[in-house]
DNA sequence: CGAGTCGTTGAACGGAATCAATCGTCGTGG
DNA sequence: CCACGACGATTGATTCCGTTCAACGACTCG
């Protein structure tokens, strides 16, 4: 199911730039000339966007491990804001240097391929959450897609606020929603995990 | 900005198979085998997903010209349905034909990584849509994202309540709120055409 | 120690969903 | 060919629930 991490498939590229980033910084921003394609080293970065009306809407939450922005590669701008959630640093790979590699080797190429094509179907899968009216619902559902199977817990990266948001809530009905879980017995929640107890829900 | 149509990008495949399609008939549905992924011909395909609840989630609309069911290259099985909005046929092309050819040739492998980025910010283009609470401003904004940038009109494609699906929206508020908008004033129906007066709306 | 922000809860409001009814059209079958 | 059923388009009334505004304690960081 997981692609191959970023850093591995751009192994070919010698020394990438390393950026440190402090929480809440940004790294770039819509209409910003695209020049570098990243990944996450250390930390936690997020994909927003402005709507019209001013609200921010997360579209992606790179955590370790992940890269980001790689849309960027046939684009001449960003679309979106990149900024860290916590003090983070990232991996840059040049446009142009990552281009030149996926012209000549296919295999990379495939793998890259996989990668997005993964993301498709995450961005998919958060879209049908979106549909999910009930916020109840709405987190509950999240919370299934994102715990381990095995264990069915979740470490909770970031804050709740930032969660909320990145489901599409204002963090208030996302705090109400989440107690009412917990009072249920759906969920148990320690300062840094949430343990799913019930497979269904209310 | 628009990136190779497929057909032409997988013209080394010699006589992909085609498929007609009546209106509603489904070509595949979640939980299938992955076998092959498509282009439309002519008509338009919908990518739908039911939620828990029985709900259907359209999570993109092809039409004539483009391709669907590329995420599925990675994955054993379909992770959606795919049905025919209109009577339509379908190119199918066999998978491991398609991972043949880009195993092998990175030119093509660019083409299509070209493609699904474009892919990714679309998908990202219909989040941030559905984060736009009120319906009147949600249908405003796909309207402004459709429509042709010279005249300012685009032609619907399928129902309006197809539309509203699309929209994540009841077809009742869907046809209050562009009910509203032209007699505001702000846009102008015709039985198969929307054309947009006015580049902002209260 | 104060400013800022997260987490949390309360009250009230607004707008989209829901239920319901009508009209027109398109196809289908007897 | 027409009657009938199915469904899209439309509008009205009502309900429900997520948003908004507001307030407060706890914690962190400078």
């Amino acid at each position: 199911m997981r692609s191959t991490p970023f850093d591995e498939l751009l192994s070919t590229i010698t020394k990438p730039e390393i950026k440190s980033l402090t929480k809440k910084e940004m790294l770039f921003q819509q209409g910003d000339l695209a020049t570098h394609i990243y990944a996450v080293k250390t930390g936690t970065v997020k994909l927003a966007r402005y709507t019209i009306e001013g609200c921010s809407v997360t579209l992606h939450t790179a955590n370790t491990g992940e890269s980001f922005a790689e849309a960027a590669l046939f684009s001449e701008i960003y679309h979106c804001n990149a900024v860290a959630i916590s003090a983070s640093t990232v991996l840059c790979y040049p446009k142009n240097k990552v281009l030149e590699i996926l012209q000549t080797n296919a295999e990379k190429s495939k793998d890259f391929i996989a990668l997005l094509t993964h993301q498709v179907r995450s961005l998919r899968a958060l879209l049908e959450l979106r549909s999910i009216r009930s916020a109840h619902q709405r987190i509950f559902q999240f919370l299934l897609l994102h715990a381990d199977p095995q264990n069915h817990e979740l470490k909770i990266k970031g804050t709740y606020k930032d969660m909320a948001h990145e489901l599409g809530l204002t963090h208030e009905s996302f705090y109400r929603s989440i107690a009412k879980l917990e009072n249920e017995g759906t969920i148990q929640r320690t300062s840094s995990t949430i343990k799913i107890k019930k497979l269904t829900s209310a």
